[in-house]
DNA sequence: AAACTACTTTACGTTTACGTAAACTTTATC
DNA sequence: GATAAAGTTTACGTAAACGTAAAGTAGTTT
């Protein structure tokens, strides 16, 4: 069941919009574990759902050890005994809470903007006024 | 209307944790105009505002230098003409696009967190089953 | 076989966002 | 008026996340 599709480091690069010195540097903090056919990298599907993961993290303000670790985590947690369960739990709550302050920075984010938005409206209202009366004044 | 109060870089710095060292590189980087007296920095309620929105930008994933870029602008399109304002509302569209980003992120990552979740407390449960049995065959 | 293409390693360079230390001034307190 | 507390400038240091150049390899096309 899980796919068995393998990507090149030019395959994933273009696919996702990064550089191939970036996909290598990820494998080098040991983000990415990519088997190898001599020297060249092959990339399962599995890396390719961690690669997905670590942009988003990025996009989400994780930095990429912060990444690792939950990879990490995961990994252990996989094999599983209590303790690793347990810090894998307080783990995913800490996230929550982060993406808590998030969807609010988010909210607050869009509120200003609505204002910002409706003040540059207004202003440009007020300017077409003002052209509309020059014009009728000048005729 | 605008609040007079004034504040001092410490007041600034406990409020919203972050080092005097910070909010001093701020300013060098333009996003804060603290006044003076003398040599020392007088904070006024709009540079709070503009901490405020510097942090939150962090938070959200933007460089100090694209939170620069919007203040400049918005200090720009107070002083309104048209086509300032029109590229205001793009830049607030863009914005807007990031933000529908960070949303489908955020959303993403809620979901994969209850499947871990889920799975974490599915192995939690197995490990209560097998130590009771256990028990049970050691009477 | 020559040339082209994709991939590799090694290694130094760069930008951002501060940390940290040193040496000085100003203001408040005893 | 000494001394501590809070503020200042100047300047070098640092970690993260790559960029970029150099030089080599492996397979493929002409």
């Amino acid at each position: 069941m899980a796919e068995k599709r393998t990507f090149s480091i030019s395959e994933l690069s273009q696919e996702f919009d990064v550089t191939t010195r970036s996909i290598r540097f990820y494998e080098d903090q040991g983000l990415l574990k990519p088997a190898r056919r001599g020297q060249t990298r092959i990339f399962s599907s599995k890396d390719r759902v961690r690669l997905k993961l670590i942009l988003r993290g990025k996009r989400m303000g994780f930095s990429l050890s912060e990444t690792k670790e939950l990879f990490d985590l995961w990994d252990e947690t996989l094999s599983g005994n209590e303790k690793q369960l347990l810090k894998m739990l307080e783990i995913l709550n800490n996230r929550r809470a982060h993406l808590e302050q998030q969807k609010n920075d988010i909210a607050m984010a869009e509120m200003e903007m609505d204002t910002a938005e409706a003040r540059c409206r207004e202003a440009l209202a007020e300017l077409q006024k003002t052209k509309e009366q020059s014009l009728a004044t000048n005729k």
